[in-house]
DNA sequence: CTGAAAGCGCTTACAG
DNA sequence: CTGAAAGCGCTTACAG
């Protein structure tokens, strides 16, 4: 030691302010040449916190749930908070084996839930177990959480609208999930806003010009080919997102169509490699929702108070979207 | 309780074979009755081991780390392990941080860095440490950790060979990676794949067709504007991984030049996208590499010998690549 | 501002 | 096969 107990090193090294500066510097000191390092564990016991943060996301690999959590890894190591990744793989059982409360109680401090579809037994363990969480894009959200997403609604519905104004009457769908086996809102909400432009624009959603796939790039190009399949190819494609798209590009080359000038086509997400591509697409601030869900889950945790908590805020967050028109996109032909 | 010990309990619930059947089954019964859930931080405390590993990797978003974290992830934890992400994200400061023997020592069993450059203090520090890890990809080992990765040397040897067996002269080479401070390694022995297949061919690497840029998308697009800067293009390209390939797509098709009519194409990695662009490439088994890795460090924990324990293993472990050809090269235009 | 004491909730030899 | 006891290495009221 160097002269005190081993409170006030305990207290000395947290920077907890009642410790007078020159035992600090003194503790410091023997600390740095001891080589001393403070044991996770026992701190953990003892005190009560994990320092650690859970986060869930369907597929790492995905371009979406990649950036957010390069986003949030930033936010949580600089909070000094360890991120714990749970990567579901599309499968059930991993949902089910995250969610049970032993793999969460008193394992981590926070829970953030990125695109995770929840039962409503789910709903219930996550609420009995207490722990402070967010959800991200997540359609389902968990009571006391906050939310941060973007309105998928809205922006399938400006994608769509897009091929619209271009002049396209025969507009397909694709999208899907089958990677969850619970409904997985975004694409849902996304099928919601293309059919609500559609209807909008005085035309009836046409169920053989909507086809459910795997929401990526092998899913985008089975979901084209299916469509092409039923003959009578429309001219233009929203897919649900630019993963999909990008399947549907390799599946309308097999079957010699060209973009734009023979079949348009737009995603959503603005994906690292859409401007490579040329896609057009709605785009959305991945790092941002991740960076922001973060702040949400800890400042809290820091005793912060969000303002939030002060009323009801049940409310989503809602990060914009924007219209990225590139060269997937033109008029029909004209016949 | 159940009418017996907390440490029967204990035994029980870990499933230590000194635990009489029915003993067992009476304490499940009651954990399960008692929604009751041990408490890792005590264990940890204890028993000694904390069931955690660290993963650092250059960039999650990435499409080699993305797939190695997703393998990794799956094997950590169907062996019950939690996986502590790390990300360095280009940040010198975040390498620093991370190997702080502070942040590694009691809080995790072992640690994988994924491409991670090593100086000599970084390794003595680890050194020190005595903790179980393993590197992948990487080229400065730790002593005494094992090893997964491909032989880049030949990975970019062949690449360029495709190149030269169809007839290309003007070989140019893409490559670099700013977002390390220290030397990344791959890169520097793709260089010399490239390097020692073109001596093979008898001809001479020009300086003036090797550029550096960034390991990515964007550092792709650079390198290759930069490379059409300099005049007189070359008839091929051969950039140091896949992504920095679609980066020059963009950069070359803005240029107006066509691929593979004007310029050929290849890369390394056989990324997601490669095929939807149709690019030629060197492929390397991402997951596989991962999956090995992490087997490579649990099961020495778990108290399984590995067979490499008998000897010295101070070898890698090399995984195989394979050409695949696609459409973005061809036979140099006749002039 | 600092120390003594209790306790966080497990696991591990050690007996039996 | 099971239990009593000690201990893992911290933090937290509680005094002073």
């Amino acid at each position: 030691m160097a002269g005190v107990s081993t409170a006030t090193v305990s207290r000395a090294l947290r920077g907890l302010p009642t410790v007078s500066a020159a035992t600090r510097r003194r503790v410091l000191a023997a600390a740095e040449q001891l080589q001393y390092a403070v044991s996770p564990s026992a701190s953990r016991l003892a005190g009560g916190r994990t320092g650690a943060i859970a986060v869930v996301v369907p597929r790492i690999t995905r371009w979406f749930f990649g950036v957010v959590v390069e986003a949030v890894e930033d936010f949580l190591h600089q909070c000094g908070y360890d991120l714990l990744l749970h990567n579901l793989g599309g499968r059930e059982q991993n949902r089910q084996r995250l969610l049970h409360p032993a793999n969460l109680h008193k394992r981590v401090d926070g829970v953030m839930l990125v695109a995770t579809p929840l039962r409503p037994a789910d709903l219930t363990a996550l609420t009995t177990l207490d722990l402070p969480g967010v959800t991200v894009s997540s359609g389902t959200g968990v009571p006391g959480w906050p939310c941060v997403r973007i309105d998928d609604v809205a922006a399938a519905r400006i994608a769509t609208r897009h091929l619209l104004d271009l002049g396209h009457r025969r507009i397909a769908h694709i999208s899907g999930d089958p990677d969850d086996e619970l409904a997985f809102t975004a694409h849902l909400d996304r099928r919601r806003g293309y059919q609500e432009a559609l209807r909008a624009a005085g035309l009836w959603p046409d169920p053989t010009l909507d086809v459910e796939s795997g929401f990526d790039i092998a899913g985008g190009t089975r979901a084209t080919e299916e469509l092409l399949r039923r003959g009578d190819p429309p001219t233009a494609i929203f897919a649900a997102c630019d993963e999909m798209a990008m399947g549907a590009l390799t599946a309308l080359r097999d079957a010699g169509l060209r973009v734009p000038q023979d079949v348009s086509l737009i995603g959503i997400d603005d994906h690292a490699l859409s401007g490579v591509l040329g896609l057009s697409t709605i785009a959305q601030p991945a790092a941002e929702q991740g960076r922001l869900a973060a702040e949400m889950l800890i400042d809290p945790l820091r005793g912060r108070t969000r303002a939030s908590d002060c009323g009801a805020d049940e409310l989503p967050v809602i990060l914009p979207t924007r219209l990225v028109v590139r060269d997937s996109t033109a008029p029909p032909r004209a016949n």
